[in-house]
DNA sequence: GTATTATTGAAAATGAATTTCATTATCTAA
DNA sequence: TTAGATAATGAAATTCATTTTCAATAATAC
């Protein structure tokens, strides 16, 4: 029950019912490129004419999310962001436009088992954030730098 | 202004007026070993019969969190923490318990620099969490282990 | 098909964070 | 030291994301 297709099966084998609703935002999810809160996918399937209330797609996230579909992060701007599929991987987060890049480090990964090994942590996950300006942010900011065209 | 004892030179510097919340907010947080939210603290300083009220403590500890006296963390229990001092440091956090295990590893910090240098990105802070089950939990889980006593 | 019951959706509730505003206390300058 | 200006306080109200409630609806089992 680990693949990207599987909801509605793991729906079934969990007992629960396959509806259009959770047929129709299992289908857009998996469309999602970016991360999105609640609110904002909830929008978006609106702008498709999509009949389906804002609970729902609040509680079918949450059940993606249980069911490895979904995976919920929180990048500290008081909403719950979820992006498609569970392979892992951390988020360099831009501070000036919310660019969010992802990547992976083998390097870090071991890095953080040597530190959980020395403290005799049994370690379950983990998220990694690094916070900062993008190349692209800072390549527009330094655009205006024309010496003598002050303020 | 990045030592532990400036958050009243702090107020001055900046204008802010020194109250008898302030200094007192300020010298019981000091004692704070562990990381409390706004509500938890507010609750010790009430019985301490402290005349002062959330509100007040809510506000302090954000103006504490910007002259660096506190930081405020958010380990997903949907409230903001704050912890005294702001050397850096990463978290390992009990699952089973809610210990917080601080530590730092300088290697990790490296290989975040290499990460960040690789994807031209100019990072001003991170943070990292590992989520897992302590050794103290481990201890006390497998201490009923007797093979016979099924359920 | 019919009964059972999980799901849906609108509305209400929750809870942390934040704002409002009248009162109070601090600081400044005379 | 005192008076005036105004920042800070505190109680209450507000905001906003999230979660719960419950009657109506729809999916599944028989």
């Amino acid at each position: 029950m680990n693949k990207i297709n599987d909801f509605l099966d793991a729906l079934k084998q969990e007992g629960h019912r396959i509806t259009n609703q959770r047929k129709f935002i299992y289908r857009e999810f998996l469309k999602e490129k970016g991360h999105v809160n609640a609110d904002e996918f909830y929008q978006k399937l609106k702008r498709k004419n999509a009949r389906v209330s804002y609970t729902t797609v609040y509680r079918t996230l949450k059940l993606m999310n249980k069911y490895d579909i979904a995976k919920g992060v929180d990048f500290g701007d008081g909403t719950t962001r979820y992006e498609v599929g569970t392979e892992h991987h951390d988020h360099l987060i831009c501070v000036k436009c919310g660019r969010i890049i992802e990547f992976m480090s083998q390097k870090i990964e071991l890095d953080q088992d040597r530190i959980t090994v020395e403290f005799d942590f049994l370690p379950h996950h983990h998220r990694l954030e690094i916070y900062g300006v993008c190349k692209y942010c800072r390549e527009r900011d330094s655009e205006g730098e024309t010496p003598g065209k002050g303020a």
